[in-house]
DNA sequence: TTGAAAGCGCTACCAG
DNA sequence: CTGGTAGCGCTTTCAA
């Protein structure tokens, strides 16, 4: 059996209620008492048990995550932050890869403060028991839970915009063209940008990838160059897609800026380590994790919460971008 | 509040602990009984407390994965699949991506009914209270807990020598030579083949890569490729880099296995939608998985264990790979 | 400042 | 077969 608080309070001759206390670090022990519980705590290695104490004071302090696919590396990011600034404000994060329902129900069952979901697929949610409910995903719907969701549309939009503005008139966009919503915002937000400057369209290109791996922006990148009419400018889906179409490029022994500009989708901290550092347009992650924590707080302490959460993406623009005539 | 299972009582007509046994389908509670209660319950949609079950009951049907490394998709596959067996046999998996000695606290105070870790960075890991632990790393030391390992070093070993085998003579290593002990387990099979076979060193290669991405693989076989003297066969470290090495060989116009024989590392059935079908060489994912749910199932039922459990690795060959004279 | 006691939601045992 | 009741480990009144 591990041990209890009684078996504290025995060992150090006090009630059990005033070691609940001491080990809560109320202000109704007094000093010496409490240092005399909390080294007989230690000495017997105890553990409070979370079952107990969240059985009686309703709060577990534990986020639950429901994560349906961790094949999704992108998230891996997004959610090792996440869990850090929980950490500090000392939640515990759980994560469970179940499908969305059954992850609600265990969780509901494990009485978690707040729950946090992320779901590309935009099944409705419907909510078990009352823990609330926190989603990442497409805010377009009526929920009864907040969605944070992301303006890819006007992303893609403010980097083909820009691009533009800075003379091109061929640009590329490499990207899962006929993905799920989340995707085919991106596209839209491309082809919202050529509706609007009445370019002609052939001026514009969309290179289908299957996924987002960096072998994929390889090749998508690779074919685009063998063009006749290649373009002055790319814009891709995501990070990954980005580095395989810098590496095409590099292979082309083109040079960037010069020859060609490229900007990508995804704003993450880890797009540093080019030789030119990489354009990118989209919410900065610390931004939305920092939402994230904000929304998940305010629902626990039942404050009144938008249901819809629409972030706003950044330009940022470096040297891997020019100008042209 | 949530729904219990005095509510149900009162709405049922019945004394709460009959509805207790109603909803573990004990057979102490006759069939019509048992259907009313079950009908509320589900009009009322309750969900057991587990908190509250766990307590009473010292079970919780929940086992504790420690991830700390969610960015190594290799797992993320292995994770998956345990993920649902344990699901059929009606256990719950939650995972933290939490450091090993944080994350063991964490399950240890939830009282979950056991921890699998998964740690690479081979950290000796003590158990708090007496929750059981099963770690996936290296057996190579002692330790309280049962530890599943795999034969990396005879596996690479067996690839080496079955390569010799068909005649090759010039086979290259491409892997993370300077990596942690689990890389270099690999390394150290494919030297020792080397030693062994009592051939000049020169006739073989090492190739390092950074990470294990198929980007990588896809530049250490061009590096190889263009040599005066290009291996006749390849051995990778990953599936990633095979999938690179694979990208750089179709390049250079050379063909499979006739120009050059390759096998891989690792053993999960995501590897067939090649033209070719990849040789590959490790223990089989779903062999990994079956008997990570015995050991768990054993350590939970508190039955004998041994503390070092080596897996040993299968050569599956296809036709990647061919007989040089 | 400390201790005693109630009770969170549930299971398990015993009585009927 | 059904109901009553003790108690899991803990927090939280209320008394002392």
């Amino acid at each position: 059996m591990s041990v209890t608080i009684k078996d504290i309070a025995k060992s150090a001759g006090v009630s059990y209620s005033t070691v609940s206390k001491a080990l809560r670090d109320s202000p109704l022990v007094k000093k010496p008492t409490k240092d005399l519980i909390m080294a007989v705590a230690n000495e017997l290695g105890y553990q409070p048990n979370i079952a107990a104490r969240s059985l009686v004071s309703k709060k577990s302090f534990t986020i639950g995550v429901v994560w349906p696919t961790i094949e999704q590396t992108v998230l891996s990011k997004l959610i090792t932050t996440i869990n850090k600034e929980l950490e500090e404000l000392s939640y515990t994060t759980l994560i469970s890869i179940n499908e969305v329902k059954s992850a609600l129900k265990i969780f509901s069952r494990y009485q978690v403060d707040a729950i946090l979901v992320f779901d590309s697929s935009q099944s409705i949610v419907s909510s078990y028991s009352d823990v609330p409910i926190v989603m990442h995903g497409l805010a377009n719907k009526q929920t009864p839970y907040p969605v944070i969701d992301v303006n890819r549309q006007k992303a893609t939009y403010q980097a083909a915009q820009y691009l533009y503005k800075m003379g091109h008139r061929y640009i590329s966009y490499i990207g899962d063209v006929e993905g799920d919503k989340l995707q085919k915002e991106k596209v839209k937000g491309f082809e919202q940008a050529i509706l609007e400057l009445e370019l002609p369209t052939y001026s514009f290109q969309k290179i289908r990838v299957n996924n987002f791996e960096q072998y994929d922006g390889y090749e998508a990148a690779k074919q685009l160059l063998t063009l006749a009419k290649r373009p002055t400018a790319i814009l891709t889906g995501s990070y990954d897609l980005a580095r395989g179409a810098l590496q095409a490029i590099y292979e082309s022994n083109l040079s960037i800026p010069n020859d060609i500009s490229i900007i990508s989708y995804d704003n993450f901290p880890a797009l540093e380590h080019f030789d030119i550092p990489l354009s990118t347009v989209g919410v900065p992650l610390d931004k939305i994790s920092e939402k994230t924590i904000e929304i998940l707080m305010k629902v626990i302490n039942d404050e009144e919460v938008e249901t819809k959460i629409f972030m706003e993406p950044e330009l940022k623009i470096t040297n891997s971008c020019t100008k042209i005539s």
